[in-house]
DNA sequence: AGTGAAATGACCATAAT
DNA sequence: ATTATGGTCATTTCACT
């Protein structure tokens, strides 16, 4: 049912554009138009269809996780329990409401969830972990990986000539 | 040996600023302004601030996996060999090459990498997956757990009061 | 191409140290 | 007094029609 509005094909301008604002997301109409080499008319224009049609989804400032004070990083393997029905939403509501929480997958497999998580300790993530991720009805099982070190930082998707 | 520079402590400002930014990457500094009740010119100089001393990294758009063609999307967990000094460099340059690769996390514990992958098609992931992530050198087993469902997109820190 | 809005920098005000 | 904050205004640049 929810079906892909249009596919209108992305045009070369199009992927020049998608390329630039996926690393430089705050950068003028006027320069983007020059770094793809539009005038900068026809290019805003682009810009703003790529956002109606939902190809851009937004706009996010990174910051840096460790200079706010968050020494730890983590992905958490999440097992779940058979469980009523209705089940997902209940969770969806309180994994959402973890401010800890950067993302949330729902996985093929073994493994239920996947979560990315930030903690400022390890005494707030265990907290996090044991009082807080444990005890959500339906949740059976919490394994936890630490990051060593991001060897590749989060990144664009590629775009595809 | 590299050591977090100075940590100027953050002021309301800013805080309001980052949790802005970090939702809203292309607002106007103008409306940044309003939003976190600065007058426009202390208000840019705040975020310009933020960015010289690296708390604010970068802007990217956000863009729409499903829409640019992706239909799969996947966390690689990689086993690494005992190997010769020097392979986390020639490792960390080859992966960083792989355009499907959207993050890649050094891990503490059994599996060794974490990767956040995207591929157009079952048929590309298992081309990248055995063809040419397993035959990296130093890379001792590949396992790939698929993503469902996103349950949490992924979002930005949480900024502390 | 033109108009209104935004960005940017120079300068001032206030308060806390 | 110095430092750190925010404000006002004038000019240039940009967004958008």
């Amino acid at each position: 049912m929810p079906e892909d509005s249009d596919k209108r094909p992305l045009t070369p301008s199009d992927r020049r554009i998608l390329r630039v604002v996926q690393e430089e997301g705050r950068i003028t109409n006027a320069a983007l138009a020059e770094k793809v080499g539009l005038a900068a008319s026809p290019c805003l224009r682009r810009l703003k269809a790529l956002e109606e049609d939902g190809i851009v989804a937004g706009y996010r400032a990174v910051l840096d996780r460790k200079a706010l004070g968050y020494a730890i990083e983590a992905f958490v393997l999440v097992k779940l329990e058979q469980s009523e029905p209705g089940w997902r939403t209940r969770l969806i509501e309180r994994l959402n409401a973890f401010e800890e929480v950067l993302a949330c997958y729902a996985m093929a497999g073994e493994i239920d969830l996947l979560i990315h998580v930030v903690a400022q300790d390890m005494d707030a993530f265990g907290e996090f972990s044991m009082n807080r991720l444990l005890t959500l009805p339906g949740v059976a099982d919490v394994r936890s990986s630490f990051v060593l070190s991001t060897i590749t930082p989060p990144r664009g998707l590629p775009i595809p000539d």
